[in-house]
DNA sequence: TGTACATCAGTGAACGCGCGTTCACTGATGTAC
DNA sequence: TGTACATCAGTGAACGCGCGTTCACTGATGTAC
C-alpha cells in the first residue's frame, strides 16, 4: 500500500519537474499535457491521475517554482543588508545567465500575461505569494531605515520586468544593456539607504 | 482603379486596428485571425487578401501601436525635463486607468512572452524600436545632466514590469500597491538629477 | 509455499474543439466598344 | 447611352493539425486463503 503510493507520489513529482521546466522554457501555451507527461516518461492518458487538470498542474508547478527560487534568492544574500543585499540579488536575478536558461529561472516571464487573463482565484494566489516574497526582500534590502515593503514591490517590478525584456530582445545589444541597465539603476536607487 | 486600391486601403487599416484592441486585451494566442475580422466587420476568408499570415498582421499592429503609444506619451511631457518628465510618464503609464483598459494602452504586457519565442527578425525589430524609445525618453527625463539611455531603459524596463504585475494582479490591494510603489521610485531615483 | 483474485498506475486510441490557412465562388464595380 | 466582359474585394465551407480530456484496457503488484 504505502509503497504503491510511494511511487506515486515520486511520478506526481516527476510529471511536476517536467512541467515546471517546460512552463519556463515555452510558457503555458507552449507546454502541452503529452509534452509534459514525455518529459518524465510518462503517456498522456496517465496524467488526469495525477492532476484534476491542466490549469492546476500550472498553477501547482507556478506555486512550487517561485517559492523555490525567491527562497534562493533572498536566502541567498545571507547576511547582506542595504545596497550590498540589492547589488547580489540583481546580480543574480538580471544575469546574462538566467536570462540565458529559463528552464532553470524564474517562471514569472513566462506566464504573467496569462495570469492576467486567468481566474480570479489564480491572480489572487500569486498577489497573496508575491506579496510575501516583497516582505522577506524589504527586511533584506532595509538598512539603517526600517524595511520597506513597497521599494521592494517597485524592486521586483525593476528586476522582472528588465528580465522579460532581455529575453524578449536576446540576441541583440539592447538586451545586454537593460540588465546591465537595470542593475545599475537598483543600486543607484538603494546607494544612499 | 484608385477608388478601389482606396477602399482596399481602408479595410487593410479596420484590419489591423481590430487586430490592435483584440491583441493588447488578450494577446497574441487570444487573437484568432477569425475573431480579428469579425471586429472589423468582415469574415475569415478574406484575411489572406491584405496580410500574408497572421505573424505579418501581429509584426504590423505591434509596430504601428508601440510607436502611437510612446510618441504620445514622450509628446505629451512636452517641455517638462528632469524628474517633472519622469513624474509625467510614470503618472500616465502607471495609472489604474492604463492597467484597467490594456485595449487602448501599451500592447507590451500582452506579447512580451511571446516574442522571446519568435524568431529573429521579430525581436531584432523590437529591439530596435525600444531603443529608439529609449533615445527619446533619455532626452525627455534629462535635466542638468546628459541625457542617459541607460537610465530610460532602466526606468522602461519598471514601468513594464509594474504594469505587467499590476494587470497580472488586477482586482488585489497588491496591484494597487505595485503602481504606486513603481511611480514612486522612479520619482525618487530621478529627484536628484 | 502456492494459487486465485483484487487493485490500480500507467497505456494509447479516440473524442470534440478551435486554430491558421486555402480555395472555389459571388456579386458589385470598372472598362471597352 | 447601352451592352458584354474583366476585375477583384470579400464570402464561407473545408483542410489538416495540435490541443485538453476521456476511457476501455493491460499488466505488474499486493492480498486472502
Amino acid at each position: 500500500m504505502t509503497v504503491r503510493t510511494e511511487q506515486k507520489e515520486r511520478t506526481r513529482q516527476d510529471i511536476l519537474a517536467s512541467a515546471t521546466r517546460l512552463l519556463r522554457e515555452r510558457g503555458i501555451g507552449g507546454a502541452s499535457v503529452a509534452e509534459v507527461m514525455k518529459g518524465a516518461g510518462l503517456t498522456v492518458g496517465g496524467f488526469y491521475a495525477h492532476f484534476e487538470s491542466k490549469e492546476a498542474l500550472v498553477s501547482a508547478s507556478l506555486r512550487q517554482s517561485l517559492r523555490e527560487l525567491w527562497g534562493n534568492l533572498v536566502a541567498g544574500a545571507g547576511k547582506l543588508r542595504g545596497v550590498e543585499a540589492v547589488s547580489f540579488v540583481v546580480r543574480r536575478y538580471l544575469s546574462r545567465s538566467h536570462r540565458d536558461h529559463p528552464g532553470e529561472g524564474c517562471p514569472l516571464p513566462a506566464v504573467v500575461a496569462d495570469v492576467a487573463q486567468a481566474g480570479e482565484p489564480v491572480r489572487e494566489g500569486l498577489a497573496h505569494e508575491l506579496g510575501d516574497y516583497a516582505d522577506a526582500l524589504a527586511e533584506c534590502i532595509a538598512d539603517q531605515s526600517a524595511p520597506s515593503r513597497q521599494r521592494a514591490l517597485a524592486l521586483l517590478s525593476l528586476m522582472y520586468g528588465g528580465l522579460s525584456l532581455a529575453r524578449a530582445l536576446k540576441g541583440t545589444p539592447v538586451s545586454d544593456e537593460i540588465l546591465k541597465s537595470c542593475r545599475d539603476f537598483a543600486r543607484q536607487a538603494f546607494r544612499n539607504d
